[in-house]
DNA sequence: GCGGGGCATTGATCGCGATCAATCGGCCGT
DNA sequence: ACGGCCGATTGATCGCGATCAATGCCCCGC
């Protein structure tokens, strides 16, 4: 493992986490956060790392503080399928499970706040109202995988793009990034390569490609470089995700965006 | 709403539901059960009817006791996806929500053991191992909708009907029905119509019934009626899923088939 | 500057599966 | 038994998107 470790944690530093307010530690107590900040490290990965192996102990937990993580399912076939995509503040691991089903990789360059999953496992017990957040976590997790498992079987390509590019231009990294003038520029960055984003959606880097010029070509879209796109034409963007807008809405709304 | 309603429980009905051993109250000590025996109800719900619309509030939760629930994602042009399939002893509806991301209509006819969603939350913050149970089985169900995600997007049809063919053939009310002869004969039980599979596997009922002729003609599949066929030959089925062999028997192992 | 490798883009072809359309089969009520 | 209805099957056609292949582009190291 090729990870710097830096322990910074045992002093109540979990106060100052980017994420505390956002992820599931919002709901501990004064004393949880005490024993958490004891119990978890801040950990670096750099982009490629395989944090978690498919079918590996499940020993890490913890949230993501900055980058993103892919989750994906290895087929023995070699090509792999991508499952979720992690972002800062969500909950990483796998819990209560022996062994993972999925692998963990750093998409980009990751700082997570890690600790054992074993020591996870008796810091919940310990303290019920961080179970509590878990658990709602999770059922907003699942609603979403199986929104997006529904997007995923009965859509075309293109409203795959179109949604996806949405659901990252409503991350609040990528909003009112302005230059200089009044109105609020929004950059779309793309986390991830073209290769990975093409089999999150199901289809291939060369049709992802041609619907991406697509949209450059309706001017929705202004290529700024290989990974950063201007959203010129929001309202154009979401007339091609198709039936999905009023779920978009109601996701954005709430503010449970785990793609 | 036409559902009859027939109160057993306030009296300790529990110890003898068919699915207590499965579902989650089989983690609820003595007086959580008697708990839950008083706040519960066993209600029927014949074919079709919608049990919670979506965006409806979402004030029932339970568990499914007999019968198949589908859970769907209606889409404004009128077309539903099938996000997921609840099997007896699955945990039903969604708790700590004020409205329902999917709708939940009955396939079958289906008994479930229902009750109120706020009653549920209050039921669970009595019983924290209840809480606890929730969460691993919303974790299991997580996992089991990401992997079905990933099946789904990158597979082909016949993939896509042959796993879903084999994960009924695996459930225990379709096996080891012996018809007077030693060798145990497996028959496979369409839960569903054609127009519901399709759509849960993202896919047409023209394609399907091309899909299962298919396997008719090469004799892994025998038909008995519309919804019956027998597994002649189980590998060969498995064959035909292609890679999800080891994810299919792992899961298949620890019992856990949420399809 | 030059060459090489990895990634993105563009092009050409082909097959799977959606779509439209017709037929078949079971189940209902009258 | 009859006709009507709904679901399943079969057939014919077409388009989207996968695949193979080539080119372009950017980053790095020498």
């Amino acid at each position: 493992m090729n990870e710097t470790l830096m322990k910074l944690g045992s002093c109540g530093k979990c106060e100052q986490c980017p994420v505390h307010h956002r992820s599931i530690c919002r709901a501990a107590s004064a004393e949880a956060m005490q024993d958490l900040s004891r119990l978890s490290h801040t950990r670096n990965f750099e982009k490629g790392t395989v944090i978690v192996a498919q079918g590996d102990e499940a020993d890490i937990v913890g949230n993501v503080v900055s980058g993103v993580v892919k989750l994906t399912n290895m087929s023995m076939s070699g090509q792999q399928n991508i499952v979720g995509l992690l972002f800062p503040s969500d909950f990483f691991g796998r819990a209560y499970a022996e062994t993972s089903r999925f692998s963990y990789e750093a998409a980009t360059d990751v700082t997570l706040c890690s600790l054992g999953r074993q020591a996870f496992e008796g810091f919940i017990a310990r303290h019920p109202e961080v179970e509590h957040a878990l658990l709602l976590s999770t059922l907003d997790e699942l609603d979403a995988a199986r929104e997006w498992a529904a997007m995923t079987s009965c859509h075309t390509t293109m409203q795959r793009v179109a949604t996806f590019l949405f659901i990252l231009s409503q991350r609040s990294d990528n909003r009112f990034c302005h230059s200089g003038d009044k109105i609020p520029h929004v950059i779309i960055a793309l986390p991830i390569g073209r290769r990975d984003i093409a089999a999150y959606l199901g289809t291939t880097p060369e049709t992802l490609s041609r619907n991406l010029q697509t949209l450059v070509r309706k001017e929705i879209l202004r290529p700024i470089d290989t990974n950063h796109f201007e959203l010129v034409n929001a309202s154009e963007l979401v007339e091609l995700t198709g039936e999905m807008r009023e779920d978009l809405e109601s996701m954005y709304g709430t503010g449970k965006l785990k793609a």
